[in-house]
DNA sequence: TAGTGGTCTAGACCACCCG
DNA sequence: GGGTGGTCTAGACCACTAG
């Protein structure tokens, strides 16, 4: 490239505290936020904002592509950029990891475990997990607890296919959602939630003596497409606080 | 730039469906899914992906820019490029809206509005949603339906500021959210869930005869960092399939 | 046909981390 | 100082939409 072309080069981060495409978004933003460009109104072509802004393409187009990717925008080939609308349809809801919820309101966490072991499929679980009757399972129930009074109740299945080692885990010192974390890529997970009254079960492991309601969380984990884990979490006449 | 280099392009369409930028991104999601480059390790360079893909750094800075975006990978300037561990450590649910979730089930949804009106806010309202007491609010109270019967109580105020005709839309007709996202930009909640045993109102509204555990969900919607409506849903007995 | 966004390249400068 | 990722540019080709 010319000399010339490298001293008009507009890469200065010494006075830029953010890059330029940053400026790009915050600019787009600014205009949505004050109204200057409406809801489903046409916003300027990345030629006229090369032009305006006096930057190169690629960085103008970075920064529309990106507010495309995060939903402000709606870009059709062809006929322009427009104000994409918020289309929150769907609540999203983030419920924290149990250890993080309970240190966060500055209280001590711990984990007894009832049961680990390896179990053979009931025809039920076998139904319900896509499994062969018989075939071996693991399966763990823990009591997790806050300031040693118990908050929520962990009733576990685990497939021995992908993470033999299970067994071996020690689930007073980490979370299963940890372990498998740190040795499966791809991690997801589907949930059910329902609410149930507690039973003589729980009474007797969440230390309850009178009829509660319960809030029932069935959660199952994958590794891609295969299944690794299902558990059924019990939080007594629980509150939680949840994210966006 | 120079005919040569023209007719050394990479880009071209006719024979690859995808874009190159997106085989990278496939390319190293299938290493990663093979177990070739492990949780934490590093993986090669751009350059080297550079040299071995025989395409320009950007399409390659691309691919890895979106993978980090994603979560997959983990970047550090100065060191190099590694997978990251996946740290679902936040479960996130995805709870549909109601006419979604009713219709989706092949049924049909209805809207009964109990309330539709303008009130003073009370004292204790006032310290809830930091306004002043005695000033203007909507209130909403709607019956969501599901093939006519009861499934989802809805109960709603909303500060006029924002939205001075909230108080004249019908909403038989369409969803509160609906109304909101189409007119303010930047729509965002917050939320609460909890259990609660069903109250006499409840038992009245939702046509219960005996008492029943209910999900709690209290939701408030903002735009941008200024509130514009507090709503309470109680789904009684519910049980609900969400997603990731 | 003109204008729009989608992609790609070659080359450059910068900030950062390490030995 | 050499390698890494982060950013930016000028210019090009392509695919799509409209009048």
């Amino acid at each position: 490239m010319h000399r010339k072309k490298l001293q008009n080069n507009k890469y200065t981060p010494i006075e830029d505290p953010k890059p330029l495409y940053q400026q790009v978004k915050s600019h787009v933003l600014q205009h949505i936020q004050n109204g200057d460009w409406e809801i489903h109104g046409r916003i300027p072509s990345e030629h006229e904002l090369v032009a305006t802004l006096s930057m190169s393409r690629m960085t103008i187009h970075r920064a529309l592509r990106e507010l495309t990717q995060e939903g402000i925008l709606k870009r059709v080939q062809g006929l322009g950029t427009f104000v994409a609308a918020p289309k929150q349809m769907a609540t999203t809801l983030s419920l924290p990891n149990i250890e993080e919820y309970v240190t966060s309101r500055g209280n001590r966490y711990s984990c007894t475990v009832q049961f680990h072991q390896t179990d053979p499929v009931t025809p039920e679980d076998a139904l319900k997990l896509g499994l062969k009757e018989g075939a071996d399972i693991y399966r763990s129930y823990l009591i997790h607890k806050e300031n040693n009074l118990p908050i929520m109740l962990e009733d576990r299945y685990t497939l021995p296919d992908r993470v033999p080692d299970y067994i071996n885990q020690d689930f007073t010192k980490i979370l299963v959602d940890s372990f498998f974390a740190a040795r499966c890529p791809f991690i997801n997970h589907d949930h059910q939630l329902s609410v149930q009254m507690s039973t003589q079960e729980i009474h007797h492991f969440m230390e309850l003596d009178h009829p509660t309601p319960c809030l029932h969380l069935y959660q199952r984990t994958w590794s891609g497409d295969k299944l690794l884990s299902a558990a059924k979490f019990l939080y007594p006449g629980g509150h939680f606080a949840l994210s966006c």
